[in-house]
DNA sequence: ATGTGCTTGTGAAATCGTTCACAATCTAGG
DNA sequence: CCTAGATTGTGAACGATTTCACAAGCACAT
C-alpha cells in the first residue's frame, strides 16, 4: 500500500468503506477471492470505479483472477485507519446520544465508547451502554485524561459550537455531528455533519420531482 | 419559478436545504434582504456557488439589490417541496426508531409522524412521541390507510429490504435507511441511507491522512 | 510450452460540478 | 434624468470524478 500522492476524494473513501462491508460478508461466506465485478454489483457501482479507487492505494489484485477477500480486506482496513481502536466520546446523553452510546455495532468495529458528557446535572451518574456519564464543565480534563480520539456531538445547536472548540483544545481532532450547527474549528481537525432534517428534505424534493 | 431542464445535482438540493435554514434565521432577525455573499458565508461556499444553485430553478433577485428573505424562503420551500405536510412512518421502534419519533423539530418542518410499526410483541401497542407501535404485519394496509408518503428504516438490516419492498408496493416512494442494507426498490422509489458506522471510518481515514 | 479466457491496472475521454468574470440591471442620491 | 455603486444571472473556463477501452498479466487446460 502506498499512500495518495494527492489527497483522496472523499466519494473514494466511501465506496471503501462500504467495500470493507461487503468483502467480510464475502469472507464470511468462504469465498477466497472476488472480482471487481462482484464487488461493484454488492455497492452498486461499476467494476472501473472499484479498481480506480483501489489504485490510488496500490495493486491489490491479481490479473485474471480478482482479489484475495481476506488481503483486500486487510488492506482496505489499513487504508481507512481500522487497523486499530478508536476511542469515542459522546457529548450529549439525550435521545441520540444514548441510541449512539447503546449500539453493540461501533464497539465490534473498533470504536469504543470511553466517555459520555451532559450538562443536565439529572443525567450526570446515571450509566450509558456502560459508560457512566459526566458532567460536560470537566470536558477538557476528561477528554484528555480518556485519551479520546473522535467524539459525537449530539447536543441542541446552540451549545455545539463551543463544545467543539473546546475538544479541538483538548486535542479531539474528529467530531460527528448530529445538530445543525455551523462549527468553527481548527483546520486539523476534521467535522462531518449528519443532518437528518436535510436527508427528509432531500427526500421531499425528489417526491416533488419524480 | 421553473422545473430544470435536465435533472438537479445532489449537492445542489443539499445546499437549497442549508440556505432555507440560514435565510429562516436571517428572516427571524428581521433582514428584509440578503445577498448571495452573505448566504454563501453562512454556509461556507461561494457567492457564485449560491446564484448557480437558484439559477437552475428561475431568478429571484434584484440586481444591486440581493434577494428578498421572505420571497426566497417561500421560493426554496416550494422548490424542495416543503409548501406540503409530509407523512411519515418509521419501522423498528428501538434506539433510533424511538429517538427519531421523540424529536420534535421534524414536525415544525413539515414532517409528520403518523405510523410506527414493530415485530416484537413487546413493543406493539405502547406509544412513541404520541403514536402507537403497530405490528409489521400489517404494515400495508396500515401505510395505505395512513397515506404514508416516507418511511424511516430504522430495524436491524437483515429484514430491511424486505420490509422496503413491501413499503414501495403500498405506495411509499421515499425511504430513509438507518440499516447498513442494500436495498433494491423499484427506480420510482428514492432511498436515501444513513450510516453512522461509515462516517466514522470517514473520519478514521481523515485522522490517519492528517 | 503455448493458447485461451478472464480480470486487473491505468492512461485517455467523457461527464459532471464549481469557479471565474463580466454584462445587465437594479437602487439611491444628487 | 443621470451617475455611482452594488449585486445578480450566466456563459465559459476550469477542475474533479467517473467511465471507457485496452494492453498486460495470470491461471489453467491441453
Ligand atoms: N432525535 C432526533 O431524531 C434528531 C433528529 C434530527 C436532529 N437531531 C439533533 O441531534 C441533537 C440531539 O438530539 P436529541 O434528540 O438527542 O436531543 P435531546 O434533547 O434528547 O438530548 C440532548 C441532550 O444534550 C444535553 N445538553 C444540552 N446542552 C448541553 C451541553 N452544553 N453540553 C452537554 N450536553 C448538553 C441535554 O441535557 C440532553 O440530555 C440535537 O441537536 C437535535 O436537534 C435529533
Ligand atoms: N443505535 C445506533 O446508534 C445505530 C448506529 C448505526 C446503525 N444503526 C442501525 O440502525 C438500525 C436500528 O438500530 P437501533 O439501535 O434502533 O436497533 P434496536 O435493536 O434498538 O431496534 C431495532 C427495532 O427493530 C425491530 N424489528 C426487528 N425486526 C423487525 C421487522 N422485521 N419489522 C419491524 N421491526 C423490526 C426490533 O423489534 C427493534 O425494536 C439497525 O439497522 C442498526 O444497525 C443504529
Amino acid at each position: 500500500m502506498h499512500t495518495p500522492t494527492r489527497k483522496t476524494a472523499e466519494p473514494t473513501v466511501r465506496r471503501l468503506s462500504l467495500y470493507l462491508r461487503y468483502l467480510e460478508a464475502f469472507e464470511q461466506a468462504g469465498r477466497g477471492t472476488i472480482s471487481s465485478g462482484e464487488l461493484a454489483q454488492s455497492g452498486g457501482t461499476t467494476s472501473a470505479q472499484v479498481r480506480k479507487d483501489l489504485s490510488f492505494f496500490g495493486s491489490f489484485g491479481k490479473r485474471g483472477l480478482g482479489y484475495s477477500t481476506h488481503e483486500l480486506t486487510v488492506h482496505i482496513r489499513e487504508i481507512l485507519g481500522l487497523d486499530r481502536q478508536w476511542r469515542l466520546v459522546i457529548i450529549g446523553a439525550g435521545k441520540i446520544g444514548s441510541a449512539v452510546a447503546g449500539h453493540r455495532g461501533f464497539r465490534d468495529r473498533g470504536f469504543e465508547i470511553v466517555g459520555i458528557f451532559d450538562a443536565d446535572p439529572h443525567r450526570v451518574g446515571h450509566a450509558l451502554g456502560g459508560v457512566t456519564v459526566s458532567d460536560v464543565r470537566h470536558l477538557e480534563t476528561e477528554v484528555k485524561r480518556l485519551r479520546a480520539d473522535m467524539a459525537v456531538l449530539a447536543m441542541p445547536a446552540e451549545s455545539a459550537p463551543e463544545v467543539a472548540t473546546r475538544l479541538a483544545k483538548a486535542g479531539v481532532h474528529a467530531i460527528l455531528d448530529f445538530s445543525t450547527a455551523q462549527l468553527e474549528v481548527p483546520s486539523d481537525v476534521t467535522v462531518r455533519s449528519v443532518n437528518l432534517a436535510l436527508e427528509l428534505e432531500v427526500l421531499s424534493f425528489a417526491l416533488v420531482n419524480r
